[in-house]
RNA sequence: GGGCCUGUAGCUCAGAGGUAGAGCGUCGGCUUUGCAAGCCGAAGGUCGCGGGUUCGAUUCCCGCCGGGUCCA
């Protein structure tokens, strides 16, 4: 194989290839001195407060500068994408330039946006969270430089030795750093199922951009070749732009007003640069991934320093934590302004961790100010750049308001929950069991810390062991679902068939069309051509019959393979090469395409009504109902529930034209922007667009009505929360809405009559027969009551010695268990060496036993003697010595058991 | 998509197959010049909704609705 490494700059300025003798890797530089590949940990920085570069740079100069750079020597420059990557079904967040175009440029099936092309994208990766702030060079956000070319068999763009002169030159003449201080360090880089050769720029110490040359797929070396040769490179614009600053960490360097800014509310005083810049070297030799990393930084920095490692700590950790919530803080700026809604699941569910992450450092810093307040001065940093986040400003401000709001409830209640918990573990003297923070966690997303902070107040011991992400992750790890894509006829019996037409798309009211017969596998059978839609983008498949030599045959079910079209028909009889003409059941077809037109018209109006950051998280369309799930962080009120219906029928009533049209990718994308997404990922080269006029654009493969008009009603039934931060609209249009309103009308008529009100007064009528019936409830329980004041005189003359005790056994007709209970009480309570045994019965017998205080003492259990007794009325009872219930269906034998209660209270006391 | 927790008085929560409880809050009375506090008393519950098991379910089982939380 040819050394893909050796390009032609190497060749020209002379560069040598050496092996690095720390991390044994091969690296190529000028510098005859150089030993070492000059990458951390090998080496240390060496640009702190000694820049290379020619000039200083602000991130935005030098993200200009690199684009221009770039632009100049033939790149088209793109807009950046969202950080939010609804393209893809893989990854929720865009993890870097390239990211962009994959899968679909990246495979060869669509072509790029623009061929060579140069972007700055801003790239999202939580994978080093905990480092941010500390290593001074992670960062949660961060705008990668890529320059991409896609080089295929007809067009050869470039590939690497123009890859390696662009990034020299750039480096060089632009940014004006010298030659020899630039080492190209080999590797191979693997990621998102590719793979390839790259070259690591770096300059002193610092790595500045990663040059790959993408063209195997597969992973683990095991590759297989690319249809495209990708030139995939990702030039860090943080870093480039700290390297020019030569500050003691990135932070500085891109953060310096937000930096300023918090250390003032957080009343922390910069330490002394060269502690700062110290810090920086060394951190740079560290991956910091744990709390020892981080005591081992600690203790050299001190040691350089000569200081203790206390006073280094007290000095860097606000420090870190004010760099970290500045580094957050935009980040989630363009995570809810790419349109993230806060969830427990998803993208949401990260955005939250972020969040949830910066409030504790500021809780930590004791900074008193609201997030949206922080928030709020972080946007204004970043308006001159990024207009578009000013227009969302109100929805960022609005979410991180609300999520800081759901934190507090959350850990209010969290700590309520430990302190009880806390309390009940003192008066055992016990400490926590380390399975409690396991679900403290898991349940009630309290971090161990914060267990552990609460619980020390009651004096409880806490050990958080070592492992407990571990234990964590341990418990989820049982069972991951993966459903099974069912393939209804495997490919190999699909082979040779040519592409079936689709008539549906020429033209969507055709119900009826004729057809030759192709081939037939088991109950499928594949068309040359057909009107009947396969099942997808949520909208189910059509039914009806395809007729042959005056044989009907129902279609059930229809599915996509591929480009062809399989219909499931109930029986067999076709055969293949015979002509068929197919019929649609049209009124559910009918019903079908109002539905799906109605769901873009509603989701238009919920976007207009709620916002842009509502985005389509689902959809199902029925005949009879259908629903949309939208992204939206709050539940939807009544108020603009019903503005959505509104607007929704405005739409209808409007009449507007809904257009269709095959559109190349890029051309889409361009036009309509990634909203078109909507249905989510859409797989091809060509994607159809359909328009409703200035209301709703979406990519989709649905069938659609023409005019909005032909939709008719619209009515949404109800809403739903499924998921945290995803809202649920459930609705029917047309036909079936009518029925819907018409069947809600008749329910709302029968109760109507039941109250014996005209309908429109339902209201008042339930709300007062509710609390009638309240009233009624409470006057049965003093009624009760004084049936048992009544009846004490009367039975208490009727009550019998029992050995030293007293016994009454006695039926009182009509009462009901309350009654006897309450009955029963009285007697106890004036007669402790009592024991009543009441019964009743009418539909049911009833049978309650009660013993007073001294009866018990004496053996007596009236537990026991319900059960007993309530055996003979046929059913059971139980209940404990002082109190005994029981009853059964024989209510003729009530008399009976209420001599055998008898006999058993006799027998506990053996007499 | 998967898992776990949870729903009882206005609020915070206890209870557990057998007469629904506590603290705080509310209202009334006493005490006090007034306030705070204290004492005495009262009101306030479809025990989330619907089924099932049972003589009996707030409690057990199933389904639904609502809320929380972790993971991918």
């Amino acid at each position: 194989m040819r050394d893909i490494y050796r390009v032609n700059l190497f060749r020209s300025r002379g560069f040598e290839r050496r092996k690095c003798p720390k991390c044994g890797r091969l690296f190529w530089t000028l510098d005859p001195e150089r030993t070492t590949c000059g990458d951390t940990p090998c080496d240390e920085y060496t640009f702190i407060g000694n820049p290379p570069t020619k000039r200083r740079y602000s991130l935005a100069e030098m993200e200009r500068t690199f684009l221009k750079f770039f632009e100049r020597h033939g790149h088209k420059i793109i807009k950046r994408y969202p950080v939010v990557s609804r393209w893809r079904d893989d990854i929720f967040l865009t993890i870097a330039s390239i990211a962009n175009f994959q899968p679909w440029v990246t495979s060869g099936l669509v072509p790029p946006p623009a061929n060579p092309l140069v972007v700055s994208q801003p790239s999202i990766r939580l994978k080093d969270i905990d480092n941010v702030g500390r290593s001074g060079r992670h960062l949660t956000l961060f705008f990668m430089g890529g320059h991409h070319a896609f080089n295929s068999r007809r067009q050869k763009i470039y590939w690497t030795d123009e890859t390696v002169e662009f990034c020299h030159q750039f480096l060089t003449d632009e940014l004006g750093i010298k030659p020899e201080e630039i080492s190209y360090v080999q590797d191979i880089w693997e990621g998102g199922g590719n793979a390839g050769e790259d070259f690591e720029v770096i300059v002193r110490g610092l790595e500045v951009a990663t040059l790959v040359f993408m063209h195997y797929a597969g992973e683990g070396g095991n590759y297989r070749p690319l249809p495209l040769k990708i030139v995939d490179t990702g030039y860090g614009m943080e870093r480039l732009t700290w390297l020019s600053q030569g500050s003691p960490s990135s932070y500085e360097a891109i953060f310096a007003p937000m930096i300023e800014h918090l250390s003032s509310l957080a009343g922390v005083k910069m330490p002394p640069t060269e502690l700062l810049q110290e810090n920086s070297r060394l951190a740079g030799l560290i991956d910091i991934e744990g709390g020892r990393e981080l005591k081992q930084l600690r203790a050299k920095v001190a040691e350089r320093m000569k200081m203790s490692v206390e006073e280094v700590d007290s000095l860097l950790s606000p420090l870190e934590s004010i760099y970290a919530v500045a580094d957050h803080l935009r980040c989630l700026a363009f995570m809810f302004g790419d349109g993230i809604t806060p969830s427990n699941v998803r993208e949401g569910y990260l955005s939250r961790l972020v969040l949830r992450r910066t409030l504790d450092l500021i809780r930590g810093l004791n900074i008193q100010q609201p997030l949206s307040e922080l928030m709020a001065f972080c946007l204004e940093t970043l308006y001159g750049q990024f207009p578009e986040l000013k227009e969302r400003s109100s929805y960022i401000l609005e979410v991180v308001e609300l999520e800081e709001q759901r934190y507090r409830d959350a850990i209010a209640r969290g700590s309520r929950l430990v302190e009880r918990i806390a309390a009940e573990l003192r008066a055992r003297g016990e400490p926590l069991p380390p399975e409690k923070l396991t679900e403290f966690y898991d349940s009630h997303g309290l971090r161990p810390e914060v267990v552990k902070e609460v619980a020390s107040k009651f004096g409880v011991r806490v050990d958080i062991p070592e492992d407990f992400d571990i234990r964590v992750a341990k418990s989820h790890s049982k069972s991951r679902h993966v459903p099974e894509q069912v393939v209804p006829v495997p490919a190999e019996r699909l082979r040779g068939l040519p592409p079936t037409k689709l008539l549906y798309y020429q033209d969507q009211y055709l119900r009826e069309f004729s057809a030759r017969v192709l081939r037939v596998i088991d109950n499928y059978v594949v068309l040359d051509r057909t009107a009947f839609y396969p099942e997808g983008g949520g909208q189910p498949s059509d039914i009806g019959v395809l007729e042959a030599r005056g044989v009907k045959v129902e279609v059930q079910n229809v599915v996509k393979s591929g480009d062809l079209i399989l219909h499931q028909l109930q029986a067999g009889g076709l055969r293949p090469g015979e002509r068929v003409v197919g019929r649609i059941d049209w009124e559910r077809r009918r019903a079908l395409m109002a539905h799906h037109t109605g769901t873009h018209i509603i989701l238009g109006a919920a976007r207009r009504v709620l916002g842009p950051h509502v985005w389509q998280q689902g959809a199902q369309k029925g005949a009879e109902r259908s629903r949309l799930d939208i992204s939206h962080h709050k539940r939807i009120e009544t108020r603009d529930l019903q503005e959505i219906e509104r607007l929704a029928n405005e739409v209808v009533v409007q009449n507007r034209a809904v257009r269709v049209q095959w559109m190349n990718r890029n051309e889409a994308e361009q036009k309509y922007g990634f909203d078109l997404y909507q249905g989510g990922v859409v797989p091809g080269k060509l994607v159809r667009v359909v328009d409703i006029e200035g209301w709703n654009t979406q990519a989709c493969a649905g069938t659609h009505f023409q005019r909005t008009g032909e939709v008719g009603l619209i009515k949404i039934i109800r809403t739903e929360r499924i998921q945290d931060g995803i809202e649920r609209l459930e609705f029917s249009v047309g036909e079936a809405a009518l029925r819907h309103v018409q069947e809600l009308e008749s329910q709302l008529s029968s109760v109507a009559g039941i109250l014996k009100v005209p309908p429109e007064k339902v209201t008042s009528a339930a709300q007062k027969l509710f609390e009638d019936w309240k009233a009624a409830q409470k006057e049965v329980e003093r009624l009760s009551q004084r049936v048992a004041e009544l009846m004490l005189a009367e039975l208490r003359s009727r009550a019998k010695p029992l050995g030293r005790l007293r016994v009454i056994a006695e039926e009182v007709a009509g009462a009901s268990s309350t009654e006897l209970l309450k009955i029963g009480s009285a007697l106890i309570s004036a007669d402790g060496s009592l024991v009543a045994i009441l019964g009743s019965g009418n539909d049911l017998a009833r049978i309650v036993v009660m013993a007073g205080a001294e009866a018990v003492k004496a053996g007596v259990d009236a537990g026991a003697i319900a059960a007993e007794a309530a055996r003979v009325v046929g059913g059971g009872g139980g209940g404990r010595p002082e109190l005994g219930q029981g009853g059964g269906p024989k209510v003729d034998l009530l008399a009976d058991a209420l001599g055998r209660a008898k006999e058993t209270c006799e027998k506990q006391l053996n007499l």
